[in-house]
DNA sequence: GGCAATGTCTACCAATTGGTAGAGAATTTT
DNA sequence: AAAATTCTCTACCAATTGGTAGACATTGCC
C-alpha cells in the first residue's frame, strides 16, 4: 500500500511549502519536484490545486487541535492553563514553523479557504472562550469580554510565534535561545495582563 | 505632466492590490487591467515587478513612519501616548487597510523583500523602544525587557487589526462599530499589561 | 516648423501555470 | 494465470506569467 503512503507524503511536503510560501507562490511543479514524483501523481490524489490545499488546511487543523487538546487536558487553572498553552505553540512554532505560517496564510483575508477556516476552528474557540469565562468567575482571571480577551491572546501569541522577520529586522535572530526568550517576555506580558487586579504579578 | 500621475496611480493600485492579494497573486496584467492601463506601462515606470513592489514597500513605510510622527508629537507620555499611537494605527486600518495588509505580507518570512523592511522600519523601532524605556524609568509604565515588550505590543497591535479573517470565523462581523470595541478591547488589555504595578488601572 | 524627450501603445516571446488523456507498471482479486 | 484495480508515468495543452523591441503619439523647446 505505497498509494497511501504517497498522500501522506503530498499532504506534508504541501503543508511545509503553502505554510512557507503561500498558496500562490507554491506551484504543483515545485512541489513534485520536491517530492521525487511527478505532477500527475498529485493531481491522481487531489483533483486540483484547491483541493490539495483544502486537504492540507483540514489535517493542520487537526494537528492544531491534537496539540490544544494535549495542552488542556492537564485540569489547570487560570494563568497555569494559559502558560501550558503558550508553551504548547512555541513549541510547535519550533518544531514545524510551517503549521503556524499556514495558519497565517489562511487567515488572510483573500485566502481561498477563508470560510473553510471557520468550521475547523470554532470548537477550538468556545472552548477557549468557556474556559476564560470560567476562570473569571472564579475570580482567577482579570475581568472583561472573553471573546474580545481571546482575540487579544490569539493575536499576542500568533504574532510573537510568527513575526519573525520583523524580530530578525530589529536585531534579533530567531535563534532557540531568543525563543525562550520571546516566550517568556510574553508570559510575563500576558500574565500583567490578565492577573486579577488584587493580586500582585508572581514574577519577579 | 500626466506622467508622473501614473506613477503616482500606479503605485496606490499596486499597493492596494500587493496588500490585499500578496506578491504572488497580483500579476501585472491585473494591475495594469485595473489601471485601465497596457502592462507596458507599468514596466515602464518600474523596470521589473520586483522593483515595482519595493517601490511599494518604499512608499508605504514613509506613509507609516508619517502615521506615526504624527500620532508621537503630542508630547504625551505613558499610555496616554500609547493610546494615541494605537488609535492612529486603527484609524489607519479602518481607512486604507491595505497598508496594514502590506505590512503583513512583507513581514512574511519568505517575501521577497524580507531585507528590505529591516531598514525601513528600524528608526520607528529605536524611537519606540527609546520611549518605552524613558517612561520605564519615570515609572509610567511598568518595568521590563523593552526591546521584547515592544514585540509583545507589535504583535498585539498588528494582529488584532489584521486578522479579520479569525475575527469573521468566530462571529465578529468586522463593522465599524465592531472595531471600535476591538479597538477598546484591545487598549484595555494594554493598560493592564502596561500599567505600573502599584497603580490600578484606570478604566472602569 | 523642426526636433528631441517623454509616455503609452501594439506585437511578440519563452517559460511556467494548472490541468487532461491515456499508456504502462504493479498489485490484488478471481 | 487471467482479469481487474491501483498507482505513477509520458505526452500534451491552452492560458497566463513577467519581460523585450520597437512603433506611434504627444509635449515642450529652439
Amino acid at each position: 500500500m505505497a498509494g497511501s503512503d504517497t498522500r501522506r507524503r503530498i499532504l506534508d511536503t504541501a503543508l511545509a511549502a503553502f505554510g512557507r510560501d503561500g498558496y500562490a507562490a507554491t506551484s504543483l511543479d515545485a512541489l513534485a519536484a520536491e517530492l521525487g514524483v511527478r505532477k500527475q501523481t498529485i493531481l491522481y490524489w487531489f483533483p486540483s490545486k484547491l483541493d490539495l490545499f483544502e486537504a492540507v488546511v483540514d489535517d493542520a487543523a487537526e494537528g492544531l487541535a491534537d496539540a490544544f487538546d494535549e495542552a488542556a487536558t492537564g485540569g489547570l487553572t487560570g494563568l497555569d492553563q494559559v502558560q501550558a498553552i503558550v508553551d504548547r505553540v512555541f513549541r510547535l512554532a519550533v518544531h514545524r514553523p510551517e503549521v503556524l505560517g499556514l495558519v497565517r496564510e489562511v487567515t488572510r483575508p483573500e485566502s481561498p479557504t477563508a470560510s473553510r477556516l471557520g468550521a475547523r476552528i470554532r470548537p477550538l474557540y468556545d472552548r477557549a472562550r468557556d474556559f476564560l469565562m470560567r476562570e473569571m468567575e472564579a475570580g482567577r482571571l482579570r475581568r472583561s469580554d472573553p471573546a474580545m480577551l481571546l482575540l487579544s491572546l490569539y493575536s499576542a501569541v500568533v504574532g510573537m510565534v510568527t513575526e519573525l522577520e520583523v524580530q530578525r529586522a530589529v536585531g534579533f535572530e530567531p535563534t532557540l535561545r531568543s525563543t525562550v526568550l520571546r516566550r517568556r517576555e510574553l508570559m510575563r506580558f500576558l500574565r500583567a495582563a490578565l492577573a486579577p487586579e488584587s493580586t500582585a504579578p508572581a514574577t519577579p
